[in-house]
DNA sequence: TAAGCCATTGTAAACGTTTGTGTAAAGTGC
DNA sequence: GCACTTTACACAAACGTTTACAATGGCTTA
């Protein structure tokens, strides 16, 4: 249906070869005479490349594929930014998946659907990757990249945030306004990146010289909802003055849920949240974060993916953010 | 490198065909035997099977695209949440792309490599086509639907809510509340989505005998700082006693900016946000919205590509929903 | 004028699949 | 034991490109 090289060939009196050189402006194979007859019939019969076929013999591709764990976290839209301009930098184009949320099922089916097709690369945003999967996409032969989480004994290549500086550093921004009682509310302990939040909190406190309470660290999986449960669990009556929320969307549950329960945020209340998106400048008060730099992220993962040496990990820098939600607390 | 069907016929001692025809489960083809055969060859060379070589042959694919106007309108997570679940009810895949902000070199690389490759069919989420890339579009062999967005005279494919309904029911809600003089902040009136909106929300005042003065209409493009600006220029002096928010961003920007002018949501001013997103829950207090049904769009974008015969133009439901940012005025 | 060179173009193989057609062997019914 | 059907497989063409190699012809140079 679609016009071909073969009808352009056809068309323009010459062989399929030449179109091709043409169209790919192969210069110095090709007179201006024939390359005029060629686009000339190319724009006529309103050619569309195919670019599988292409691909097929070249053996080589230029899009790269980022898998996001779900369509819920915020803070994929920044990351993708900063891929996609460093793509465009160097031709290569991006197309995202979506692996649902810890579904094994539908993280298959985003890495089959790009690895059964020749992508250039494959850039994962914080999917914890079911192991099967993961045995599936090392299999591939598709150089990957982790971005926005990290392991612990598996020598894989990612990209992220220290994540046990962003536990300490949030943590110790509250001590330096004088809190000395201070939550960490909806972190997952399950996997590394939560694991070293909650190693890098708990040492902030020791050098205070602080012993934090078992049920000061309130488990969950970074979303509104763990906030909301944790600051439930917490109570109106809590002993903490201050809380850190693992992720923007936990802070914000921590502090619509505060507000339910009475307390004041940051008069009864100071939140730190971690991760630093928009979302921290929307809501009132706006909240202080530990912000990592997701655009860096997302840069760095495709030089990752253009580099062919693998220098398998790689650490983004972070940064304190100050808003609204800390207030210095006067020592009594 | 990689395995192809040609190493497994040769280990299994059959032709490409076979193979083919066991990997492909075209039962009735084969024995037994040579299937069992054929499945250790594939799994013991790790064979990871060509889409792009079959769709080259076969002439149809299973992905369908995605192409996303930007990152940072937060309502197509929905959506593609409504296209992934009905894709994967019929083996369609999903893949989305960005085509950044009105930027039309952006957007017609979006579209390049889609149209290039073989896919199923287009949904275009939210974006305002630049007219070369419309043509480019239709030029293309592969069936496209818009979403969440209408045109005016040109027969296109779309799949939307009523936006003359939206924003008559925005402004009919808050005037069943005893409001009167109301506002339509960030509106953009440059495509037929907000001139509807407009529209609408003109209408449901004239029904009401209200006269609307011109600077009750603020225009902008949706965002976060469209409100803000929106409200600034309403200031803190203005007559209007409520604000249609032209989108959940822009309601936001309207609240935060109204609280910066000393003006309480609701008790001084009542919002309605339209979208309804999660966002509206999220900041406090909560806004009242007329929300649109995404999910359902997402769901009848995939619809619209699978059916033969294009039913060009289809509207989904809306709904009032009351949160926090609406109070009753009490008639004086 | 022959040899050599360069610019331009064509020929054909290759990429990894799918599938229509052909065919040998095995099974069926009488 | 014959004609027939079925089963199970192989052969080879096709999809739309790219590209190594060959071929052509004109031009330069000695």
């Amino acid at each position: 249906m679609a016009a071909t090289i073969k009808d352009i060939a056809k068309l323009a009196g010459v062989s399929t070869a030449t179109v091709s050189r043409v169209l790919a402006n192969k210069s110095a194979f090709f007179s201006e005479a024939t390359a005029t007859k060629v686009h000339a019939a190319a724009t006529e019969l309103g050619y569309q490349k195919n670019t599988a076929a292409a691909e097929l013999v070249t053996r080589h591709s230029n899009v790269i594929a980022a898998v996001v764990n779900s369509t819920k976290t915020n803070f994929a839209s920044q990351i993708i930014e900063g891929i996609q301009a460093e793509a465009h930098q160097h031709e290569l184009n991006v197309i995202i998946l979506y692996a649902g949320d810890a579904d094994s099922a539908q993280q298959r089916r985003a890495l089959m659907t790009v690895i059964e097709r020749p992508v250039m690369g494959i850039l994962l945003l914080s999917v914890d990757l079911a192991p099967e999967n993961l045995t599936l996409l090392q299999g591939s032969q598709v150089p990957y990249c982790f971005l926005s989480i990290s392991f612990d004994g598996e020598r894989l290549p990612y990209i992220t945030s220290d994540d046990w500086q962003v536990g300490y550093q949030a943590t110790q921004a509250l001590i330096k306004q004088g809190h000395r009682r201070i939550g960490l509310a909806g972190v997952d302990r399950d996997f590394h990146t939560g694991r070293q939040r909650v190693l890098g909190y708990t040492q902030a406190l020791q050098d205070a010289g602080i012993t934090p309470k078992a049920e000061w660290i309130q488990l969950g999986n970074y979303s509104y909802d763990a906030g909301q449960a944790a600051m439930q669990a917490y109570g109106a009556q809590t002993e903490l003055t201050a809380i850190v929320g693992a992720s923007d969307m936990a802070a914000i549950g921590v502090m619509n849920q505060a507000r339910d329960l009475g307390l004041l945020v940051p008069a009864d209340l100071s939140i730190v949240a971690i991760d630093g998106t928009e979302l921290c400048s929307l809501v009132q008060p706006q909240l202080t974060s530990v912000s990592q730099n997701f655009y860096e992220m997302g840069i760095a993962g495709v030089q990752q993916l253009r580099s062919i040496e693998t220098l398998p990990q790689k650490i983004t820098p972070i940064k304190l953010v100050n808003r609204q939600s800390v207030r210095m607390l006067s020592p009594e």
